[in-house]
DNA sequence: TATATATGCTTGATTAGTCAACTATATATA
DNA sequence: TATATATAGTTGACTAATCAAGCATATATA
């Protein structure tokens, strides 16, 4: 027989439950025009001083590496959800800056996400949020 | 200000920790020349009676569409680890087998895999793994 | 029995991302 | 100062998946 460990099974149904709740979310994201990858970036965006990081920062923060966020925020400049600013210091940098525009998809999205949220985890028996969100900040997730 | 409540702030943790670990255990399993997805097949395969599944129910256990499955599942009959077989009784249906190969791959990459889950999880304070699969399995991670 | 509908699967076009190679610029060091 | 090395970002080629359309076969119904 071929047996596998808990910590194995763990991540099964991690993954199981990542590729179902993510298309839920990506569904709802869809009726504001983005997905998740971009609404992670505008997130990102606006608790950022001045509302603006360098792309390898983002990159680093959401966990892509800098190629993807090149293609992710480019459709996103065409649609004017942000901008590019450069730095007077370093002219490698490309600077992303968060518009007026992509702050207030970033608001009616983040409405929908919210419930979307909500709905799912507000059937769940036995669920400790304080206890969940401690595990996955140990794991990496490290939104403030 | 743009304010998220605690429940979407648990997604974002949620896809950033699935972003870095499924990045780790396919690196892993990328020694045994395969990557997450294929081990879920053969998982699912070797649990299955006769070792054998209809793509459809595949695709359904793992959470991909049929032509995901189908993409998947072609490259590993190439290489052995599954091979097909029809139905009798439904001349739609293409059934994927495990063989003796693919079930020595499955063994050897479940080592690779428990390891890797076994290091992930070990040095986590207060994490109750009962508590975290229950959750889990409520939120539609199924694997028995 | 004939036809409509449903099911299982594959295919073409597309999307979201990766990596490796490259360009441009900055920084450290001989 | 000249050169080596590091960093920021983009691009081409690729991978893994999706969806919608289509094909073959099964099942239900007029």
């Amino acid at each position: 027989m071929v047996e596998f460990s808990q910590h194995s099974r763990f991540f099964m149904n991690y993954a199981m439950v990542h590729t179902s709740i993510f298309k839920k979310i990506d569904n709802q994201l869809s009726i504001h025009g983005i997905n998740f990858s971009e609404f992670m970036i505008m997130f990102h965006l606006v608790h950022a001083p001045e509302k603006k990081m360098r792309r390898i920062d983002l990159a680093d923060k959401i966990g892509l590496s800098a190629s993807g966020i090149t293609r992710l925020v480019a459709p996103m400049e065409k649609r004017g959800l942000v901008y590019k600013e450069s730095n007077k210091r370093d002219a490698r940098v490309s600077l992303v800056k968060l518009s007026a525009a992509g702050e207030r998809i970033l608001k009616e999205s983040g409405v929908s996400l919210d419930i979307t949220a909500q709905g799912l985890l507000s059937g769940l028996k036995d669920f400790n949020m304080a206890e969940m969100l401690n595990t996955l900040k140990q794991l990496g997730g490290n939104i403030e």
